[in-house]
Order: structure tokens, then sequence, then C-alpha cells
DNA sequence: GCGACAG
DNA sequence: ATCTTGTCGC
């Protein structure tokens, strides 16, 4: 597939920053997808040889059936480290290698990260779907910022995670008696709708179908 | 100034 | 993310 919009990488966390506040004025947080969905990829990362090489692995799956379509694996040098709150330059880098790769062009494209659910409103997802210029969510397995209240342990059930007043992402319990995923609008698509796709891609398990063969791939190398 | 801190 | 065996619980 094709990338939207390129820009250059930097190399501090204030050049880094200048590119967030600037990104982020084009996230879009309403439904602006393609429906109905036929195809939804996962992205994962893996790291070698002491972290100095990135590992990017992405799956296409159909949907609502979930079965795999299409792969990809890409390698590039790593050139970030990993600093809460610039994840995205670390990784985005190689994910473009691998999504570059796939034909099957997916309609939406979960992310392992945060949406907006970030201090400048501009998690890893939000900043992919920028450069993509499609429909993602933020899927993170642990809270980066914001708080919430304790939620029931049935799946299905979720509470707002809010940050300075703002409803920035939602706590989602996948599965039942399992550690709650933190999901949120990456960009072109409201929460409820990010959180109804998520629901649907974790039939079995905590994590999405998506990025669990994402991550298959990933390890077996 | 003191903690918190996606992968 | 990555290093790593057994173990607890449904």
């Amino acid at each position: 597939m094709k990338i939207y919009q390129h820009h250059a990488w930097p190399s501090t966390v204030e050049e880094a920053i200048v590119i967030q506040e600037q990104l982020r004025n084009q996230v879009i947080t309403s439904d602006k997808l393609q429906e109905p969905v036929q195809y939804v990829a996962g992205v994962d990362m893996g790291f070698e040889a002491d972290g100095t090489i990135s590992r990017a692995a992405v799956a296409v799956l159909s949907f609502p059936d979930l079965q795999v379509i299409e792969t990809s694996l890409a390698h590039r040098p790593t050139s970030f480290p990993y600093i809460p709150g610039f994840l995205s330059f670390r990784e985005i880098p190689a994910v473009l290698d691998a999504l570059e790769k796939i034909k099957t062009t997916p309609d939406l494209i979960l992310c392992d990260g945060q949406g907006i659910a970030h201090p400048r409103r501009f998690g890893i997802a939000s900043h992919l779907g920028v450069l993509l210029d499609m429909p993602t969510i933020g899927v993170a397995k642990s809270l980066l910022i914001g708080k919430y209240e304790e939620l029931p342990e049935t799946r299905g059930n979720w509470r707002s995670l809010i940050h300075k007043g703002e409803i920035i992402g939602a706590v989602l319990r996948s599965r039942t008696g399992v550690k709650p995923l933190y999901v949120s609008s990456g960009h072109r698509i409201s929460l409820a709708t990010a959180i109804d796709y998520v629901l649907r891609c974790t039939p079995k398990y905590r994590l999405p179908e998506t990025t669990r063969i994402a991550d298959k791939l990933a390890s077996a190398r």
C-alpha cells in the first residue's frame, strides 16, 4: 500500500515534539472509515541484535471472520531510543517498510500502543494514521497517562480514560478475568466505534487476533 | 523538586 | 521490547 505523507525523522526529543505538535492538528476523531470493513490489519514490533535492528510484522485479516489474508516482514536499523511519549519515532519507520509491501489495503489498522491517549494527543496509532491517512485504533496493553474507575471483571465492560478533564480513551475488558486493554482513537475513528471493533477482533483472547498473528510472525523470525 | 512512564 | 522455568488457576 501507499504512504500518504512523509516527514524527516528527528534525532532529538525537541525535534520530535515539534513534529507531534504540528501533525496532531490533522488527527480526526470522528468516523471517517470505509464501511463495511472487509480487511483489518495488525502490526507488531520486535528487536534483534541488542535492539540495534528493528523488526516489523504486519498481518492483514478478513473481517469479521478474522482469517489471515496476507502478511509481511521488514527489518531496518533502529534509529531512535525508547522514550515514553515518543514510541512512534522508534517504531514507525520499520512499520511503514512492512506496510508498503502489502497488496491488500486494509480498511482499518489496530496498533500496539496509544492513539490520542497521549500527553500531546499523538500516540503511535494517531501518528501512523495521519501518515497513511487511514483509520487506526490504539490498543495498548498498559497505561501511559490518564485515570479511570475500576471496572467489572466480565468481557465487554469499559470505563472512560480521563486526562486533564478530557475523555482520551477507554479501559476495556476484552476478556473476562484478565487485565484490561487501553483503547483510544488513532485517526478517522470515534472512541465508540473503536471499542466496537476491538471487541469484534478479540473473540477469544485478550489481544486482538490481528496483533496476535503479527506477533507470531515477528517471533518466528 | 518528586514520581510516572505505550513498546 | 527482551532475558526465561515452573507454577497457579479455570
